[in-house]
DNA sequence: CGCGCGATTGAGTAATTTCAAATCTAGTGG
DNA sequence: CCACTAGATTTGAAATTACTCAATCGCGCG
């Protein structure tokens, strides 16, 4: 299958692969295809996947006390996405996810997971090797929400994720950033005016 | 050595060891002993080391562009510390990791971690296995920073981590959520006058 | 016993949200 | 292919939440 090189690509990255090894881990991921707004991922239900982002763009958030989504984790191409805490630790899960965009993935069970990694030392890095990579990335982030004001981690996200932004809607980004769509807005023009 | 008998059951709860693979495990290790205050990572150097709290209390804090300490993580016994991203993507540090309490601790390098990892399959599913919890527990806490208010995550704390609370002072817990030391204190006492 | 750090309190201020209304935009059905 | 409409963005004013600053209090440790 086509979309099978990109996950050997992926992995090779990482770890290196004999062709057969390589042939073996793209057999336990299934191409899946997702509609524009389609949910792939409820709460209160386990998440029973995690999906490797082909061609697409995908979101995971949370509805809050108040109502609001706030997005936990935003997705693209050769990117990961489920509910982490869900997925791995095999609880009832706290998020939506759904696609932003049509959307080709490769989706992987949590069993075909534990199998992989049981069967071959390298797949059992790769896997710790995503997880390490997923663990830095989101202190990044929680550095980001605790020492920085709206504007500051907006155009921090700017900065490191500019082919981000033409992909979700504004409001997306915002609950991203932590802040409220109208607040969004007014820093985007603020800026505009000062440059 | 006494500590090490700490990381061995430690790791037991999540990998079936022989005795052999046990002492193996153990010997790359190290035991330090940080007085309090002591300052064990700090900024712009590379973390070499990720430390297995024995007995004590340590906190990990970065300083923010207004000069003011916020806490990235807390850590008691039986639980990892370091500045994560600098550890494992062996970058320059942006945290200080500092001693909160009289701590004895067990240390391991980056390259004795490395080697570990490569020599058995089982060492390596346990490291797979602490980097995918610490995101989990990661992503809930970025999901809290971003959907609570202040005085909501303070409840959340209390009702998640009540042994912290009395380990670490008020301000240290207020940074760590992302608030100050005197909203922390209104809270409380506003808490005192509801019940 | 007193020093110094941490916690509390209060007043004033800044950042961000809420609500409501006015555009703007993209997707859909005819 | 256009017109329409629902959803997304913008704008402004008022309200809230949280922060800053300054002063005071409390208390553990030397």
């Amino acid at each position: 299958m086509e979309s099978d090189q990109e996950i050997i690509k992926y992995i090779g990255k990482f770890v290196n692969l004999t062709n057969d090894e390589a042939i073996q881990f793209a057999s336990k991921f299934k191409e899946v295809k997702f509609k524009k707004r389609q949910l792939i991922i409820q709460p209160n239900f386990i998440a029973k996947h995690r999906y490797f982002i082909v061609h697409g763009a995908v979101r995971a958030y949370v509805i809050g006390n108040d109502g609001q989504e706030r997005s936990v984790q935003l997705a693209v191409d050769q990117w990961w996405i489920s509910d982490y805490n869900s997925y791995i630790l095999q609880q009832p899960a706290s998020m939506f996810v759904t696609a932003a965009e049509d959307t080709i993935a490769l989706q992987i069970s949590f069993e075909d997971e534990q199998v992989l990694k049981a069967t071959n030392h390298k797949f059992e890095t790769f896997f710790r090797i995503i997880a390490e990579r997923g663990a830095a990335s989101m202190q990044r982030r929680i550095i980001s929400a605790i020492t920085m004001t709206a504007e500051e981690r907006y155009e921090l996200f700017i900065d490191k994720y500019p082919h981000l932004y033409s992909r979700f809607p504004q409001y997306v980004i915002a609950s991203y950033l932590g802040m409220t769509t109208e607040f969004l807005s007014k820093i985007r023009n603020n800026k505009l005016k000062k440059n």
